[in-house]
DNA sequence: CCGCATCCATTTTGATACTG
DNA sequence: CAGTATCAAAATGGATGCGG
């Protein structure tokens, strides 16, 4: 074989690799928040759009689904007067969690320093 | 005071917390990969977007000035003959890439669960 | 009242062409 | 080479509606 093209992509590098699209769900606007969220146990629908700040229902229900395809979050439906849907993280999920967890704690702990660079530079938000 | 108003949110679940922009950057569809790719040292502009396949140059280069009035990334300009920029992490990045490399790895690794798993669901891709 | 689907205005993203 | 300008496509969020 003359090994002309590579076969399978094999890493997040890589825009049609599967981890590609697994580490977009991950780590995308709500992704992170969802699944660190859900790191206190089972959460219910409106909890969880209560805890996020600024996320939509839209964006929430969709993210959820999108996480519980891939076997990172499980969906519970108690069968109650008000129907309650509950959250949890599967175990896989509560793996990935604690990752993103550190992530967000880096985050929370530098962003002090990170605002006054930010400011060294000229203020641009976005 | 009457505790009526926040006064000033305190973690990335606020959407009014500057943490909450942080992790916008950082935790998005290509400021991981970018990162990341920052991780084996300086790299020049193209050889970033050849690395991380499917960026455009528009969202490279926003990711990156993004990323440097962060304080994240550093841009070093040689003005030589065909001008060369280089970017590289920072003290502070380089701290960061280390989580978002853990992360990238963890899905890596467990992304052929994952597809198993939404195999089992009925595939969404997305 | 809760969970979510749908319609539409706004924002973000991407492909391509173009400039110093 | 290292971007910016331009325009089209997609994601997003808000309002709204609806079954349970």
């Amino acid at each position: 074989m003359t090994r002309s093209e590579a076969s399978a992509p094999r890493s997040a590098f890589d825009s049609d690799c599967p981890s590609r699209t697994v580490l977009n769900h991950v780590a995308s606007r709500w992704g992170t928040l969802i699944i660190t969220c859900l790191r206190g146990g089972p959460q219910r629908f409106y909890v969880l759009r209560d805890s996020i700040g600024g996320i939509s229902e839209k964006m929430l229900s969709q993210n959820l689904r999108l996480l519980a395809t891939d076997g990172l979050v499980e969906r519970r439906v108690e069968p109650s007067s008000p129907p309650q849907v509950t959250y949890a993280l599967t175990p896989l999920g509560e793996e990935l969690a604690e990752h993103l967890q550190s992530l967000v704690d880096w985050v929370t702990l530098r962003t002090d320093e990170i605002l006054a660079t930010r400011a060294r530079h000229g203020v641009g938000d976005s």
